[in-house]
DNA sequence: CCTTGCTATGGAACGCGTTCCATACGGTAT
DNA sequence: ATACCGTATGGAACGCGTTCCATAGCAAGG
């Protein structure tokens, strides 16, 4: 493996000059700068990272702490990341996390020891005061709001959507909202800011037993509304956390031939719009992006990003 | 930050012996060890990772090329990945490519680089000539039956998986089956192994009509299935490239009161489950886990792994 | 002719662990 | 007592670019 001496000793010229001429840093004169050039394509040389990186003392690496995959706010939020650091040449580390908050602490020691350059939280396990501790280590990137921490972030603003949605559906009449979550509001506060937005909308908390947790998926969704099934006074709406999970109640009633109740979903997946389903259009994309540009620009700042309310 | 050296000058030892007792290599006193501990833990003291790659040559990286994350094979395959480097204590980049060459061959430029120990292709759009002969930039794993080329790779089984189907699906006694596909035989080794599998179970190769290309969705599958409904000599039976698109195909029977045929998926997912669909299980969390192990030992070997039909 | 200011280039330090080699010491086998 | 061995430890080289600083040549300005 030729090193940048190699180039240096066979051009006739010294390291720092090699150098200079690969960063076009300035001050190579055009007949070193052709030499060098000519050297290098004959030697095949290209620069060892590593050695750049410990040089530079950055790894132009970015670490995703992401529970899982399989979700569309995770996919989402990711792919913005992708997008993002593609586009100002970082690499993307994926860190599953399965919402073990040591494995997440394992990635924050990551992030000490300089494996990556910065370290986002799609979601997580451990408090926001922990993260917010371990900024010693190197800039952490949350996507929620994350309230009195001094934590940079780039999340949706929910409050404001689910207002409008919740508002939209009271005005349509609706008394008996049914609602679904992925987890329990103790450990999310994504479910607690639903549930409080709700309360405030409605003026009282939903009934326990409109409230379904541990749903994620098109069949979780299925379930879930077989469950409401089985109760004596349905819920007259459904507002769900996802629109492929929205398509998963839908298909419990039209399977069992039962009237569909009306349904909201979020995330403006494809079956909504097959579905002609309302959502939530949270822009997890732009989340993403905003979420990279923060890590990368080291800045501890807030990116709230509008979502929209999408009703057919 | 503190390095090494303000550890070592602290615990009054030379940096060779807090490299020692840091990397527990022996010929280190209990007293040196305990009064170094000591030291690391009053500085909170990590070591960078960056030196430590330089210094050993490798960065416990994995490049992982995935030309989308939006498609059941990948995500598996991908999983499968993930655990087997975490338990190595290996990270995992992911490399989106869009099936675009020249991005393939960027990332291939930064195993050169050595951002990365060993590169994985899930799935590519180089030729797999490019790919043998970037091997002298490191490790390079592929996730198919690299055929006469030198290549290390983790597979399934595809051809006898298929076979078996077919020769299953042709005892059943159908005759004209309908086909999907992601990507065209042009561009997709599967493609054209699956095609020939067929043509050697049934004795000629299926009638265009009854091939359907770019199909990666539910909605995808819904949509194959709403052009062969406008043919006249319809499929009597379809076997999919995966069991959501089965479940899309079947959704447009089920929609339009149409007798559904019988379907035949692949992958396992939880749609073939939950439709009593027969599907194929490629166990592609094994074949993830097999290329990373692939990976990590540098060898070039072959690894094919045995698909299940999975009759329902 | 001299000062000023570039451009061009190299030497050497630096970033931070790891590891080879040499040295020292206490103990054991002969 | 001598040779030998294992443990303990430090010095220094090494991995490989990058960058600061110094030097030198050359042209324009005065």
């Amino acid at each position: 493996m030729a090193t940048i001496k190699d180039v240096a000793r066979l051009a006739g010229y010294s390291p720092a000059t090699v150098s200079r001429a690969i960063n076009h840093s300035g001050y190579v004169s055009r007949q070193a700068t052709a030499k060098i050039q000519a050297v290098i394509a004959q030697l095949d040389y290209v620069p060892n990272d590593i050695a750049r990186d410990l040089s530079q003392g950055r790894t132009a690496n970015v670490g995703v702490v992401v529970p899982y995959l399989a979700h569309p706010y995770f996919t989402q939020v990711f792919n913005g990341i992708l997008k993002a650091a593609f586009a100002a040449a970082y690499n993307v580390v994926l860190l599953q996390s399965n919402y073990d908050a040591d494995r997440e602490r394992g990635y924050l020691e990551q992030l000490h020891r300089r494996a990556f350059d910065a370290l986002i939280f799609t979601s997580r396990a451990i408090p926001l005061a922990e993260l917010a501790a371990a900024q010693k280590y190197g800039p952490i990137i949350c996507c929620e709001d994350p309230g009195d921490y001094p934590l940079a972030a780039a999340y949706s603003k929910r409050t404001a959507a689910y207002r409008a949605a919740f508002s939209w559906i009271r005005t349509q009449g609706y008394q008996r909202v049914g609602l679904t979550f992925s987890r329990s509001a103790q450990l999310s506060a994504t479910t607690r800011l639903t549930l409080a937005t709700y309360t405030n909308s409605f003026g009282q908390a939903p009934a326990p037993e409109n409230i379904r947790l541990g749903v994620t998926t098109f069949t979780d969704g299925y379930q879930a509304a077989q469950a409401w099934a089985r109760l004596a006074s349905q819920p007259d709406f459904i507002f769900s956390n996802g629109d492929d999970i929205a398509a998963g109640i839908r298909q419990f009633y039209v399977d069992h031939h039962l009237l569909v109740p009306p349904l909201m979903g979020q995330e403006n997946q494809l079956s909504s719009r097959l579905l002609g389903l309302p959502t939530i259009d949270h822009h997890f994309e732009r989340v993403g992006a905003a979420a990279f540009d923060l890590a990368a620009s080291r800045q501890i700042a807030r990116v709230p990003v509008a979502a929209d309310l999408i009703l057919r």
